[in-house]
DNA sequence: AACAAAATATACCAATCGGTATATTTTGTT
DNA sequence: AACAAAATATACCGATTGGTATATTTTGTT
């Protein structure tokens, strides 16, 4: 056997959880609502993880990998930069339906929860949040450097305003439970990569 | 006299655990946090307000009221349109600063934790955005009505799009600590306003 | 099949939770 | 000053919190 069996547990109550604390929040969600989603007693949960806030960062973290997953994949294959920024606005565009699966947006959530209130989280958000917006300086420097995007543009500053804004469509989506918020996140975006950075 | 003493109280209450509830969230503020900052017992607060509930939708109405208090400040006056949405800018600006006294943007806050935990409160958030962007559909209907802004442009369309690139920055300069997202907001602002409404 | 180790369940802990009943104090009115 | 009413403090409630010690079960190895 390759896998030990607490490493399955293990997996099995992160993925479990997952949803759980992205919904509740960190306060919102106790030691109970863990034992009742999971089926298992306090003994298994202590007995693989040391405590609720090693269980809340683990949460979090593989809440991330499947977006970030499946945002590497939007831009992933043969495309130049531009076309990386419209799989990005389409990632996006279907990005509230998707994390909605497991109650909404991590980023948000935990970005806003965690705040000076669990440093372990906070710093993980800040590093995914960072990690993301690489990607975008990667493709937007690409892009530069081959042309295809606007020579005086900063590709830092540039990610720095599109991450800015995905986020933003997506909290007003979320709060106001609106949907065509998200086409106009396209919208925008479309609007902002043909106007200001495209090399015509 | 013309205020009731419990009326003295109950204000006093709401001001002092405002700032607490907004930094801390529903669930993460304890009766015990709000007996310590205010200095009194259980029986005062209890006597003046029904339940924790109550309590924390007062807080949160607070909060937005000082905000719609310097939000329709910054928008009075004797200025056309293009002026009003140059001083929206302006007073967003300066308003990661101004709600980090009491513990940052409360629709941001309430926005997130209410979300699927809160019915009371997520309807408050809900409606707060909505009066905040009603003013900017304001102003931008009428600049159309007048020739300032371009003929094509979409009110609410506009407004919600604004709104949406305010909280999103407001999310990152929370999240990220980092300031620099205000003035490149600013910038973005000005630049959608020079590009994108202002009728040449 | 026997046995040790790993994993899980049970039973419990003190502390805190939101909330209430009642006692005490403060207030305005006569 | 006396008194009723309003406001606040005290003392308590059952339930739940996160967490642990220990008993039991499941597992892999011989």
């Amino acid at each position: 056997m390759t896998l030990k069996k607490s490493e399955i547990t293990s997996a099995y109550i992160v993925k479990t959880v997952a949803p759980v604390f992205n919904k509740k929040g960190y306060f919102g969600t106790s030691m109970s609502d863990i034992t009742h989603a999971t089926g298992l007693t306090k003994g298994a949960i202590y007995g693989n993880f040391k405590d609720k806030n090693e269980l809340a960062v683990n949460a979090f973290v593989y809440n991330i990998k499947l977006i970030s997953t499946q945002f590497e994949k939007a831009i992933s294959g043969n495309k130049n930069s531009i076309e990386k920024l419209f799989s990005i606005s389409t990632f996006y565009h279907d990005y509230y339906e998707f994390t909605h699966q497991f109650g909404g947006c991590p980023i948000l959530n935990v970005g806003i929860d965690a705040n000076h209130q669990n440093a372990a989280l906070t710093q993980k958000v800040k590093k995914a949040i960072t990690n993301l917006q690489n990607n975008l300086v990667h493709i937007l420097a690409q892009g530069i450097e081959k042309g295809e995007i606007k020579k005086g543009v900063s590709a830092t500053k540039y990610a720095r305003k599109i991450f800015a804004i995905i986020e933003g469509f997506v909290f007003m989506a979320t709060t106001q439970n609106d949907k065509k918020y998200m086409d106009e996140l396209t919208e925008t975006l479309t609007h902002l990569i043909q106007t200001e950075l495209i090399q015509n």
